[in-house]
DNA sequence: TATGAATGAGTCTTCATTCAT
DNA sequence: CATGAATGAAGACTCATTCAT
């Protein structure tokens, strides 16, 4: 790895927890000096605009999270007990997410809808491949005959895991209560049982 | 009403769909002016600051989109067709909503949540306020012996309902696809059928 | 005394202690509206700007401490017991004259000479009044035959005494000991009983 | 000296002037720009606010005051001679002092001091300094026999050779009688006489 | 006469970005 | 390759003043 090629890494891991915090809009030049110690030309040397480091710092923010999960998923044997990973590694991060500023995808979604179409993209191939997976998963979950083929519908159980766990997060960085996590994980473990 | 609290609704009116879309800070007093085209000592002198625009903008942002759920409510007899309004409604509402920027519960909880705890606490307020009400009807459907008393946890379900249409409203809004929304919502209605 | 008459006269009073303390540019019509409970509209409809306003505070603020030397002043006989009523008075009433913001014709005359030169005209004026009433009272202690007329000049006395007295309210002010006022105020007692 | 500190400098250098005569409310971010040449962007480059250039301003000013004094005294060889420094040179400088907006001692305390704390107590210290160095060459003048220990009281004379210094500046700058000044002077130079 | 409401130029400050060194 | 320094547009907010009612 180049020297510019570890300064531009520099850069996307210290500013990576600000931008989820506070926001692209709400993350200033000033905000990233102060987070990396380097000055703002230096920034400039390696990006070509704050949309640069943003876009960067998402990804990472993402695989940071969704690393967890590919692993812990990879060790399971069942297609059942891999689909409960999410419920259950939840209940074990969730104040690790809520600490790092929420998920990401669902920060850079709300945020950058209406006004960052770059930026929305990104979060929307990372929601894609995300139920991608899960959809993935119950098919072949199907296919080794652990879930009922039929009254199954793939996509929408994994939409519908997706979107509790959003919500789930949202619910719960609000109010601060961590029981209104556990019970949504309930429901979606619930979920993933009534598939078998 | 007198003129300036006409001014103030009008302010409130132009300004609410702004802040829904573009946030908080991202709504600028350019924006502002704009909007309602009055002049920036016109909206002072009738609001001491931004924040106090957001909030009522908020408020009427989060009324004007709950007052189409309680008079549809009101209207249905059984508690069970009373919870199904929720899916039934947004599914004919979630264009709109999208176009009016997406919840502003949501929009508001995730863009203030580490950064403006004003306004995180009156999106705290309204999620609440949203789960008293379905947790409100499924206990008197209990009581009315229209829903199962055992196995229903009427808290973790209302959480469900809520994060489910939240998640299913920030991933339909960043795909674009409609039928993301109604895959959701079938899994929403499923889970009210079930408590029968 | 009209109804305009006494409006005016209300306003002035009200506003001429925030003149006094926060200057003339330093204090805005929404001080003067909290001053008095009056709405802008109402002070414009007594005044034709805040210039106005300020030069009749600044008028006001001047009486109200030099009445006070007047009627002392009447009340003695001699004329070096009348000259000695100004360090006298001054050592009782300098913590009023402190809490009311200082010396009306100082503050005045340090903040527009530069740059608003109608008030400093007023207050050039008041200095030179001032002024003369000393004069007049070490001539007539010389006709009196009360000072010695060789080696005496009257100007030169008043203008120092009343430098003395301006100095040693800035000084006191600053500082916040009140035995710097009465070291100056030893001082000038002197000079006057070394006129006789 | 860096770049950084010669922009400061030069910074400091010719808003001084401006803050002297319009005071630090006066003075806006326009009439520094104006003044320097340079853009907002870069003061604020220099400096953390308005603030901290009239703290600057103001010793700047102070200093290019003092310095004339200090190097005037160290070249006198007896005390009384050093103390006459004050009235004597004064003369001579004192229309280049209200050229320059009159004493920046006295602008500052008579401005601050309702107002403004932190510059407040900067002007309170320069008075306070300018006051012990009085006090010390007249009990220097005292140990060496120059002037009469009895009925000598170094304090007393020190501030009130200040008040009436600084009395005389306002008194001149406002009437613009030189005379006036000089008339006063004659005073202080007759109260330095009367030591020895 | 007094008020409430509006104006637009002004306030101080922060922004993302550029570029000579 | 990184820095320090500068830019000018934009940020939120306050100002003295006006005028229909």
């Amino acid at each position: 790895m180049s020297k510019a090629e570890r300064t531009r890494q520099f850069i996307i891991e210290k500013t990576a927890p600000v931008f989820n915090k506070k926001g692209y809009a709400g993350t200033s030049l000033n905000d990233m000096t102060t987070a990396t110690g380097l000055t703002k030309g230096s920034i400039y040397g390696n990006f070509d605009n704050k949309d640069e480091v943003a876009v960067e710092a998402f990804h990472y923010n993402q695989k940071a999270i969704s690393a967890n999960f590919a692993s812990a998923i990879a060790e399971k044997d069942s297609y059942k007990e891999k689909l409960l990973v999410y419920p259950h590694l939840y209940e074990n991060l969730f104040l690790k997410v809520i600490a790092f500023g929420g998920c990401p995808i669902l920060n850079t979604a709300i945020e950058a809808d209406d006004t960052h179409p770059v930026l929305k993209e990104h979060a929307n191939v990372a929601i894609e491949k995300w139920k991608s997976g899960i959809v993935y998963l119950i098919e072949k979950g199907i296919e080794a005959g652990e879930f009922k083929a039929k009254n199954i519908n793939p996509e929408q159980t994994a939409l519908t895991m997706v979107a509790s766990i959003e919500g789930a997060i949202m619910i719960t960085k609000l109010s601060g209560k961590s029981n209104y996590f556990k019970a949504i994980m309930i429901s979606v473990k619930k979920m993933i049982e009534d598939l078998a």
